[in-house]
DNA sequence: TTATTAAAGAAGAATCAGTATCTTTAAATT
DNA sequence: AATTTAAAGATACTGATTCTTCTTTAATAA
């Protein structure tokens, strides 16, 4: 199955339009890599799409975000990144440099998951976690 | 010893030098609770300092967390939120209100300790980490 | 196939958290 | 008390994100 395939069905799955706007958001999201801005995603878009409007962006991102097609990842500073992975993952950041790269590990869930099946939150119900793990590239 | 005099100390540890906006602002911090905005420090500060211009707040905000005397909490909205706690501890995010909870405990900061020693990232040295518990409350 | 209606998108203005710059003030140091 | 230097104040600015209005497109029903 094409990519361009595997998205149109993401779409669908969720009840959304294909719209060549949104196809190409995603797209930029599974190409792009290093969690981009909007600005990046904004970029990779113009280069065959040149006249879509940057408020169009944000509400795609939006919309996908709305429907968890995609995810936001948060970071110290004041604009936010996204990511096209949805299936649950964790982050490195890096103090000197803006990479954040992703950190998957079955063993690191089973152990969280095991830790909070024994010690319930009072109050809270909980749906999932993100670790988010700073440090440093050594090449940094 | 009074809480301004701990403040105070604080502040000299670091060599910060000590003023009645430094003072003002991390009171705010220790007295509000989920983990404010800067909005609702400029408010907090501004009932005793009605003068403060909202670029000094900024700026005192950015000089203690430079200083690691306060914590940026990120959350998924474009506003920064601010914690007073500089011991290493968990959040819990509520996906209905803005609340967003301390999680502090021993037995899940030994067991990630004792992953990650075993299980060293290849290029990475991990200085801290935080996990975002993402959910609900129940009262939501 | 056409008509109806809802959803999407474009354009650009508006918002507003955060920043930069410059001047003035006030801690700390001697 | 005078000097030094970091910090605060004032204010304009930036730039990411959101909002508003209008137009276009697409899904569904007739």
């Amino acid at each position: 199955m094409a990519d361009n395939e595997i998205i149109r069905n993401r779409l669908t799955e969720k009840g959304l339009k294909v719209t060549p706007q949104r196809m190409i958001i995603m797209e930029a999201l599974y190409n792009l890599k290093n969690h981009p801005a909007a600005d990046n995603i904004i970029e990779y878009v113009r280069r065959k799409h040149p006249n879509i409007a940057t408020g169009t962006v944000y509400k795609v991102l939006e919309t996908l975000h709305a429907n968890g097609l995609i995810r936001k990842v948060t970071t110290d500073r004041d604009i936010m990144r996204y990511d096209g992975i949805v299936e649950n993952h964790h982050h490195l950041y890096c103090s000197t440099c803006d990479i954040i790269k992703d950190y998957k590990d079955e063993e690191l869930d089973r152990i969280l998951e095991n830790y909070f099946r024994k010690r319930e939150i009072e109050g809270f119900e909980i749906e999932e976690f993100v670790l988010q793990i700073r440090g440093r590239f050594y090449k940094c």
